[in-house]
DNA sequence: ACTTTATTTTAGTCAAGACTAAATTTACCT
DNA sequence: AGGTAAATTTAGTCTTGACTAAAATAAAGT
């Protein structure tokens, strides 16, 4: 059994690959910064991985995950969107909440565990914040969503993903409408990087910052 | 928040303070054997929880909890509990499994986990193995069972609760139909140490290991 | 009471995974 | 091209919780 600390490097590094930030290279500081310890510390652990022949490592470089690895970051990320979805369907946690507990039960849980909760929601494929979930065998089905922030003034748009790094942010755009599947339409577009006036599911015109924005993923309609 | 370890020592140190096996000393040795560690590595983490002001620790005599030793025990064989009983009834997992599960579980899972799954099962005071769960106050009602090997021929009783300690024997009792309830009838008692012989349910005679009879607690019927 | 044995503690190591401070490498700017 | 700043790595520590081997203590037997 891998550690806990293993689990989460490797997945963020996959997270950092394949994200929507998408660096050029995932580099020590940048983990680092995401695993909320010193880069001093990150460097540690990456040597012990390519010493694993989990990742590539080219000192001052940066790190890729090798097969071993993707498949250990894929099955992390399983377990944690399983879980996030799980708690929110099946004990009524809000959007802002899973994300935590998820961080902590994805390393706990077994492979009986992972199939029970995956059948009782019946092998679903998307989480609970829009995001793809790995099936069993390791493979994902990587979306591209335009971000909120870049739609055009006029044009209609569905919700499809949001980021759950900020529960504080989720919190927000849930008290505004805002779920997986509303529908929005961009009024306004304030000039200057200034915040957006949108129509969400038709009501009342709502004020909304880009940084927001920046976070929501959508679907432009026609 | 305290390590998984600290935890689990708590706990097994309360379970042999009370448990029905009852040492008049909880050793260093039993203490060593229940944490699958060396005595050696039982003795430092001793000195720590004492040092913790968690536990009374006369050397070479044995430990006892403290107050602050015993709450902690308490959330987590009550967390150990509740997620076992969820296990069961929400996910359905067998007896014998749920263990191994909720061993990892206690000590991942929130408040508000323990809070939804307690309110999900309707605050229940008896666990998947007919235990006492401690409430949200660390208040528990320890149970004082007969042990069905103890019980006089011709004698009826009801299973009230099983140990859990080894899943294979959970397994065998299982596939005797003995579950919390079942109602059964001593009809034979071989000397020596022999195995009983029992109806179980009104059903065919069964032979019955003492072992395994040793660790069904049951309630006597008049 | 003395001796043997079993239990427990002490002493010294180790691995994991973090940290700080210092050294090194890379990138960038003039 | 040389100089500076930022990023990265190295070196050295620390804490946690294990381990083994050796020493100390308690218990039991004659
Ligand atoms: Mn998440
Ligand atoms: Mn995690
Ligand atoms: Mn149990
Ligand atoms: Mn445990």
């Amino acid at each position: 059994m891998l550690s806990q600390s293993i689990e989460d490097y490797l997945k963020i590094i996959y997270k950092l690959q394949h994200g929507s930030d998408a660096p050029t290279q995932v580099t020590t500081s940048l983990l680092a910064e995401r695993m909320g310890v010193t880069a001093a510390s990150a460097t540690n652990m990456i040597k012990k991985l390519a010493e694993m022949n989990l990742l590539e490592y080219a000192p001052y470089k940066g790190v890729a995950l090798r097969e071993a690895g993707e498949k250990i970051a894929l099955e992390t990320i399983r377990h944690h969107r399983l879980i996030e979805l799980y708690l929110s369907e099946a004990l009524g946690y809000s959007w802002d909440a899973v994300d935590a507990e998820a961080e902590r039960l994805e390393h706990a849980i077994s492979e009986e565990f992972e199939e029970r909760i995956d059948k009782m929601l019946g092998y679903p494929t998307i989480g609970a914040h829009g995001e793809p979930i790995p099936n069993k065998n390791g493979q994902i089905e990587e979306q591209t969503y335009a971000r909120l922030s870049d739609i055009e003034r006029g044009q209609r748009a569905v919700v499809k993903r949001v980021s759950d790094r900020d529960a504080a942010m989720l919190r927000y755009m849930n008290d505004m409408g805002l779920r997986l599947g509303t529908v929005v339409k961009v009024c306004e577009k304030a000039p200057f990087k200034g915040p957006l006036t949108l129509l969400i599911e038709e009501d009342q015109p709502r004020t909304l910052g880009l940084e927001v924005a920046h976070h929501i993923f959508v679907d432009p309609i026609r």
